[in-house]
DNA sequence: TTAAATAGGGATATTTATTGTCCTTAATAA
DNA sequence: TTATTAAGGACAATAAATATCCCTATTTAA
């Protein structure tokens, strides 16, 4: 169980959008060069980003994306659950139904405890990247990549921000 | 991003194990019947719970599975690794090495700020499951499950038991 | 006004992972 | 000795992830 490589994609792209200034959009073309990614199929994530509300978009030359709430607002949780949706990572096929002692027409009162204690796990984890936000990484990578790298990167972006 | 069912396959499995008298095994055949799952399939997932060490077996009639530790020692964890593995739920492509503006031979010092967030989400939910133990989910069981169905299930398992 | 660039999205292909079946082998209890 | 079992290899079927291609409506810059 991994998750999709578009989730790291549009953590990625959302962490440079959210250095970009007031009223500048950044084209796909552009996210994807700047990662090295297939155009296209960043393109879709990217749409999943926008359905879910979490970017606003313009077309036209100069058009792109720019996030939709401030950093601050914008929670990992929110982009990991654009991308990979909001079903639990923990399915429950109610294998206990199929027990030959149950007698006919039984109901279970409540779901599978097994489930239960999966769902609580992966609540436990929506949790953790709820409690981060994309201010919180940016503020992290200012400190670590190096401001020469971090300065021409924007700058890179800056040309191409529409 | 879902966990295999071979994942809700051996939770069950392992909790029908805990109830097991000392020195007892149940069979592929009548785990896959007492839950109607396909027994050759299943049977895979009972090989990683045995090459994970979290089970013991015996060869021929009245052969089958037994726990190797006492279900106070089995954690959810141990059983969700055996089957899914221990790799992270994220991988890191480490696409931020594609940076156009990077120096040639620019080596950075650090795990990327968006892998190291979220493998710490990923851990959070193995805590989690390492938190909760088979002895807890049979006691829940016990209390959930109506007196007789646990009872007439405990017979068929103990009448298919070598 | 026109031409180029954009997001959105449908259709489809490719690759990988999951799910499932079949068969052989070695061990073992009855 | 015989039936039954776990282990595991080979392989098939299905589903999901990862793309690629192309068309459309929109918008902006020339």
């Amino acid at each position: 169980m991994i998750l999709k490589s578009q989730v790291e994609w549009a953590l990625h792209c959302c962490a440079i959008l959210a250095g970009l200034p007031d009223g500048r959009y950044l084209s796909t073309k552009a996210l994807a060069e700047f990662h090295g990614l297939p155009k296209e199929y960043l393109s879709k994530a990217l749409q999943s980003l926008s359905q879910a509300g979490l970017v606003h978009t313009t077309l036209g030359p100069s058009g792109g994306y720019r996030l939709a709430k401030s950093p601050a607002e914008l929670s990992f949780l929110d982009i990991v659950e654009a991308v990979e949706g909001k079903t639990r990572t923990f399915v429950c096929n109610n294998i206990r139904a199929n027990n030959p002692c149950r007698p006919q027409g039984y109901c279970e009162s409540s779901p599978c405890a097994v489930a239960r204690i999966m769902w609580e796990a992966d609540e436990a984890w929506r949790e953790r990247l709820r409690s981060v936000n994309l201010a919180q990484l940016t503020e992290t990578l200012s400190q670590e990549i190096p401001s020469k790298l971090w300065k021409s990167s924007f700058e890179w972006v800056l040309d191409r921000a529409g």
